[in-house]
RNA sequence: GGGCGGUUAGCUCAGUUGGCUAGAGCGCGUCUUUGACGUAGACGAGGUCAGAGGUUCAAAUCCUCUACCGCCCACCA
C-alpha cells in the first residue's frame, strides 16, 4: 500500500477486515478441552449481545462494538487466545411485531395460520432480511470469531432452554397458574412485568354510590335506618364494575366501621357484595372506599386472594366485555363499556361525582396500546431459589461491577423479584415443551417432552396436545453465556465463565439478573467475572434518541462519513460506565483527525526509513550529531535485557538513544503504555483514548518527530512507531492495520502481534529535554506577545551562561523558531526571558522591548500573585507542621524560584526604562 | 413513597485514594505555505467547579442541607 497525503477509511477498510477474517485471527486459539489452569488463564472470552436478526444496527451497539472489540484487541495483542463470540437475535416480539404489521398490510391476520405455519413464514421473512446486521458489525471492526456465530433459536440453544426447563420442572420450580398478566390486547398476548411502561396521565375518578343493603348484627343502630344509606366507591374503571366482587375500606377508616361485614348492592347488576376490611384501601385517597375486580386489577387481584374472593372476567382476551358483564354490554369494546355504564349510572342515579386525576398507566411497550391485566392460564418460574442462588453469589463479590453500585441495585431487585411468567402467546419463538392431555385448557395434565415440531404426541397410548405458548425470549437470553461458550456440564471449559460481561445498564434486571440466575442454576458457577455497563447514548443535547423524536444517529453513516475508526474514537470518548451521555459527531471528527495525523505520521517516518536506506549507510543516521549533545545519557540496548526478558519480548527491533528527546519519548511512551495497562484493567476507555490522544499528537508529533528533523534515529523511529500502532490499534484497528501494511520493515497483520514491552531511556536526560520544551514554549510565547507589528517575525536567541541550550543550540533554533541562537558573550541585549534559572535573551530591537513593557508589567503582577499564594501557605504553621514533607519542600522551592523570578523581571523592567 | 445519578470553559464531557497554576475535544481570537499532516502548526482568551454550611494544614473531590435536571422501582381505587 501506498501512503497518499490524507487517509480515506473507505479505502481500506473494507479490504482489511476481509484480510484479518481470511486470516483466521479471528477465531480464538483452540483450547483442548482438558485444560490446565494456565490456558484457562490464557483464555478471554466476551460475548456479543446479540443483535436482531434481520435489524439494523443502532448507536447503541456502535458503542457496544466500540468497547467489547476494543478489549478483545487489546487481549488479542496481549496474547491471550482471545474468543469475541457474535451473536444474532431471533428478537421474538420485536421481529413478530414487525411481521404481523407486514402480514396485516397484505390483508391477513394471524388467526388464519397454525402456529407452525407461523413459524414457518417469520423464519423466511428474517431470512430474507438477514444479513445487515451482520455486515454492519463487519464495517464497526469487530474482531469476531463469524464461526461460531450463534442465532438464538439454534439447535444447541433450544436443547440448552429445554434441558433447563427439565430440571426446573423436575425440581418444582415451574408452576402452571391461572394469575392476572400484563396483556396487550392489540398483540393478545402477556408480557412480564419489565416490558411495560407505565406513564403519569391525566384521568378520571369517578365516584359511584353502591346503596348498603345490611350490616352486621351488632353493628345495628335502631336509630338509623341503614337501607337509605350508600357507600361510595372511588373509580377509573368503572367498565369493571361487573366484575366487582366486593368493596374494601381500612380497618382503621371511622367512617365505615359500622359497614364491615354488610352488604351493598351493585349497580346495574342487582348482585349484593360484601364489604370487607383491608389495608389496601387508602382512607385519604377519593371516599376511601374502594371496588375489588381481581380479575382486572393486580392490586385486587392480592386483596381477593387473602380474602378468599371469587374471580369474575368480565373482559376478554379481544378487549371486549364477556357476556358476564351483562347482555347488554357483552361485545362493547372497554371504551364503549364505560361510556354505556357512565351514562346509565347517571341515569340510574348513582353516579355521584367525576374529578380529573393524574395517574400512571400501563402501556404495552411496542404498540403502546393499554396494558389489560387480564386472567390467565400460563407457566410461570418459582423464583425464590433463582434469586437466591444469585445473590448469594453478588455478596460473596463473586462477580465484579462497572459501576461498582449496579450490584446493590441487583441484589435489592432480586429480593423483590416475583414469580416470572415465561408464556408468550406468539408463535415466533423457542416452543414451551409441554403437553397437555386433553385437548381443552379444562385442569388437564401435563407432561414434558422436546417433541415440540409435533402438535399432538403419544406417550404410552395417551394422546398429549402441545401448548401453543412460546417462551419469554429472555428466558432463552438467561443461558446466553452457557450456550456460546458450548459450557457442557462435567468438561473443563476455559471459556466460561466470560471474563467479561458488556452490555447497556439499561438491561441489569432483563438479561444481567437472568443470566446470573440462570448461569448459577445450570452451570453452579456465575457466568462472567466482570460485568461492564454502559450508559445510554443520548442525542447532541441529552435527549433520548428515538424514532417519533428523529434524532436517530445511525452509526453506519457516521463510519461511511468519517471511517470506523474516527466513530470508534469518537464514541468512547467523554464516556464513563453507566452514564448516559450525549452523543457529538465532533467527538468523532476529532478521531478522524487523529487518524490522519497518525497517518501522516507514518508517511513522514517511512519517508525517512527509506531516505536512510537509500544513502546505503549501515551507520544509524546523524549519531554523529547526536554526539554532539552531551545531554544524552548512557541510554542504549533497547533488545535483550534481562528485565525485559523476563516480561516477555519477543521481537523488537534493536535502538539506541542518541538525544534527550529519544529518551524522553520513550520515556513517555513507556509511561503511557503502562497507564493504559491500567485503564484497560479498570474498563477506563475514556482516559484510554485521550491519553492516546495526546502521546500521539501532542507528545510524539509536535515534540518528538520535530526534533527528529535536526537528528533522526531511524531504528528509534522504528520502535516507537510499532509501538504506537500497537497501542492504538484496540481502539482504531483498521487506521493503524493500514499503516502497518504501508510501512516498509514490518510484516503481517498488527492485530496479531506482540504487545510492545518497555523502552528504556535515560531519566536524566529525558528531563533535560522536559526542561528545553519550557525554554522553547516561553521563546515561543514571549515571540507572540511582542506588538502586532513585530509578532511573527524571528529573531535570534542569545543565551549566557546556558549549557542547556549552548548544547542543543540548533534544535532550539528549529523549535521555537528563531534566527539563530548564539552565546551573547558577556553581552546581554534584548529582551530577557522570564525564566528561572536560565539566561536567555531574546534579541529584538530596543523599541520592540520597549513595547513590552505592558505585559511584562503583567507578568511580573501574576508571578506575584502566584508568589503570595505560596508564601500564604507557607506562613501557615499546620501546613509546614501535617503536610507531606515533598509538598512543603515544593512549596518551599517555588517560594525561592519565583522570587528569583521575580527580582529578573523587575530588573528586565528597569532596563527597559533605561533602554527608552 | 423508595432508590440511583447528575450540576466543572460557549457546547459535549474528563478529573482515580483530598495535594503542583482545575483538564480535553469541538468552538472562539491572533499569527504561520517550517522536510509528514490546513483533517495542520504556534500562541492565546475563556471557570466563584449549582448554592449554603461543615470536616481538614489543604475540598471540584469527604460530610450535611437546599435548589434544579435526569433515570429506575413501587403505588396511584
Amino acid at each position: 500500500m501506498k501512503f497518499t497525503k490524507s487517509y480515506e477509511p473507505g479505502e481500506f477498510e473494507p479490504t482489511i477486515y476481509a484480510q484479518w477474517e481470511q486470516s483466521g485471527a479471528f477465531q480464538p486459539r483452540k483450547i483442548v478441552a482438558e485444560s490446565h489452569e494456565s490456558e484457562t488463564e490464557d483464555a478471554y472470552a466476551i460475548v456479543m449481545p446479540p443483535p436482531n436478526a434481520n435489524g439494523n444496527l443502532h448507536i447503541g451497539h456502535g458503542l457496544t462494538i466500540a468497547i467489547e472489540d476494543a478489549l478483545t484487541r487489546y487481549y488479542r495483542l496481549r496474547g491471550r487466545s482471545t474468543w469475541y463470540i457474535p451473536g444474532a437475535d431471533h428478537a421474538g416480539f420485536e421481529t413478530w411485531v414487525v411481521y404481523e404489521r407486514a402480514l396485516e398490510k397484505q390483508g391477513h391476520t394471524r388467526f388464519e395460520y397454525t402456529r407452525d405455519e407461523l413459524y414457518a413464514r417469520v423464519w423466511d421473512f428474517v431470512e430474507e432480511q438477514r444479513g445487515n446486521m451482520e455486515l454492519q458489525v463487519r464495517a464497526l471492526g469487530a474482531s469476531c470469531a463469524w464461526d461460531d456465530l450463534t442465532f438464538t433459536l439454534d439447535e444447541n440453544v433450544v436443547a440448552q432452554v429445554y434441558k433447563t426447563f427439565e430440571k426446573m420442572w423436575k425440581d418444582g420450580m415451574i408452576y402452571r397458574g391461572e394469575k392476572l398478566v400484563n396483556y396487550c390486547p392489540k398483540h393478545q398476548t402477556a408480557f412480564a412485568d419489565i416490558e411495560v411502561v407505565h406513564e403519569d396521565e391525566k384521568g378520571k375518578l369517578w365516584e359511584i354510590a353502591y346503596p348498603l343493603v345490611s350490616v352486621p348484627e351488632d353493628m345495628i343502630d335502631s336509630a338509623s335506618d341503614f337501607t337509605k344509606r350508600e357507600l361510595i366507591v372511588s373509580t377509573t374503571r368503572p367498565e369493571t364494575l361487573f366484575g366487582d366482587v366486593a368493596v374494601a375500606v381500612n380497618p382503621e377508616d371511622e367512617r365505615y366501621q359500622d359497614m364491615i361485614g354488610g352488604l351493598v348492592e351493585l349497580p346495574l347488576t342487582g348482585r349484593t357484595i360484601p364489604v370487607i376490611a383491608d389495608e389496601h384501601a387508602d382512607p385519604a385517597y377519593g371516599t376511601g372506599a374502594v371496588k375489588i375486580t381481581p380479575a382486572h386489577d393486580f392490586d385486587d387481584f392480592e386483596v381477593g386472594e387473602r380474602h378468599d374472593l371469587p374471580r369474575i372476567q368480565v373482559i376478554g382476551e379481544d378487549g371486549r366485555m364477556l357476556e358476564a358483564a351483562g347482555e347488554k354490554y357483552a361485545g362493547m369494546t372497554t371504551e364503549e363499556c364505560r361510556k354505556q355504564v357512565l351514562k346509565d349510572l347517571k341515569e340510574q342515579g348513582y353516579l355521584r361525582g367525576e374529578k380529573e386525576i393524574v395517574h400512571s398507566v400501563a402501556h404495552c411497550y411496542k404498540c403502546g396500546a393499554v396494558i389489560e391485566p387480564m386472567l390467565k392460564e400460563q407457566w410461570f418460574i418459582d423464583v425464590k431459589r433463582l434469586a437466591q442462588g444469585a445473590t448469594r453469589r453478588l455478596e460473596r463479590n463473586e462477580i465484579k461491577f462497572y459501576p461498582a453500585n449496579k450490584k446493590k441495585v441487583l441484589i435489592n431487585y432480586l429480593a423483590g423479584l416475583k414469580d416470572w411468567n415465561i408464556s408468550r402467546q406468539i408463535p415466533w419463538g423457542i416452543a414451551i415443551p409441554m403437553f397437555r392431555q386433553t385437548e381443552t385448557e379444562a385442569a388437564p395434565e401435563w407432561i414434558f417432552d422436546t417433541r415440540t415440531h409435533l402438535q399432538k404426541i403419544e406417550v404410552g397410548g395417551v394422546h398429549y396436545y402441545r401448548d401453543e405458548d412460546t417462551f419469554d425470549t429472555w428466558f432463552s437470553s438467561a443461558h446466553w453465556p452457557i450456550v456460546c461458550t458450548n459450557w457442557t456440564e462435567g468438561k473443563e471449559n476455559p471459556y466460561y465463565p466470560l471474563n467479561v460481561m458488556e452490555t447497556g445498564a439499561d438491561i441489569l434486571f432483563a438479561w444481567i439478573a437472568r443470566m446470573i440466575m440462570m448461569g448459577v442454576y445450570v452451570t453452579g458457577e456465575v457466568p462472567f467475572r466482570e460485568v461492564y455497563l454502559h450508559g445510554l447514548v443520548l442525542d447532541a443535547h441529552g435527549q433520548k434518541m428515538s424514532k417519533s423524536k428523529g434524532n436517530v444517529i445511525n452509526p453506519i453513516e457516521l463510519v461511511a462519513k468519517y471511517g470506523s475508526d474516527a466513530f470508534r474514537l469518537g464514541i468512547l470518548r467523554g464516556r464513563s460506565a453507566g452514564m448516559n451521555q450525549a452523543f457529538s459527531e465532533s467527538a468523532v471528527m476529532a478521531g478522524r483527525n487523529l487518524c490522519n495525523k497518525l497517518w501522516n505520521i507514518s508517511r513522514f517516518v517511512q519517508q525517512l526509513v527509506e531516505e536512510a536506506d537509500g544513502s546505503s549507510s549501515s551507520e544509524p543516521v546523524n549519531l554523529s550529531s547526536a554526539r554532539l549533545q552531551p545531554c544524552f545519557g548512557p541510554g542504549s540496548a533497547g533488545k535483550g535485557s534481562s528485565e525485559d526478558d523476563a516480561i516477555g519480548i519477543i521481537r523488537q527491533l534493536p535502538y539506541t538513544t542518541g538525544n534527550m528527546g529519544e529518551d524522553w519519548i520513550c520515556r513517555e511512551l513507556t509511561a503511557c503504555k503502562e497507564a493504559l495497562e491500567d485503564d484497560m484493567a479498570n474498563y477506563r476507555f475514556s482516559e484510554a483514548v485521550e491519553r492516546l490522544y495526546t502521546t500521539i499528537w501532542d507528545k510524539y508529533a509536535d515534540w518528538f518527530i520535530e526534533s527528529q528533523k535536526m537528528h533522526r534515529n531511524v531504528p528509534l523511529l522504528k520502535v516507537t512507531l510499532e509501538m504506537i500502532l500497537k497501542m492504538l490499534h484496540p481502539f482504531a484497528p483498521f487506521v493503524t492495520e493500514a499503516i502497518w501494511q504501508s510501512l516498509s520493515w514490518t510484516e503481517g497483520l498488527l492485530m496479531t502481534q506482540e504487545w510492545p514491552s518497555r523502552l528504556r531511556s535515560d531519566p536524566i536526560s529525558a528531563e533535560n529535554f522536559e526542561r528545553l520544551m519550557v525554554v522553547v514554549s516561553e521563546v515561543r510565547r514571549v515571540s507572540n506577545e511582542l506588538s502586532e507589528a513585530t509578532r511573527g517575525k524571528k529573531y535570534a536567541l542569545l543565551y549566557g551562561d546556558e549549557a542547556l541550550v549552548d548544547d542543543n543550540s540548533l534544535l532550539v533554533a528549529a523549535l521555537a523558531p528563531v534566527t539563530e541562537v548564539i552565546s551573547c558573550e558577556g553581552q546581554p541585549r534584548g529582551l530577557r526571558l522570564a525564566l528561572a534559572n536560565h539566561e536567555l535573551y531574546l534579541d529584538v530591537p530596543v523599541e520592540v522591548v520597549a513595547k513590552y513593557r505592558e505585559q511584562l508589567e503583567a507578568r511580573i503582577l501574576a508571578v506575584g500573585n502566584e508568589l503570595d499564594a505560596l508564601n500564604a501557605r507557607m506562613m501557615n504553621p499546620n501546613y509546614v507542621d501535617k503536610a507531606p514533607a515533598h509538598l512543603v519542600k515544593e512549596t518551599r522551592d517555588g517560594i525561592t524560584e519565583k522570587t528569583a523570578l521575580i527580582e529578573r523581571l523587575k530588573g528586565e523592567l528597569v532596563a527597559i526604562g533605561e533602554g527608552v
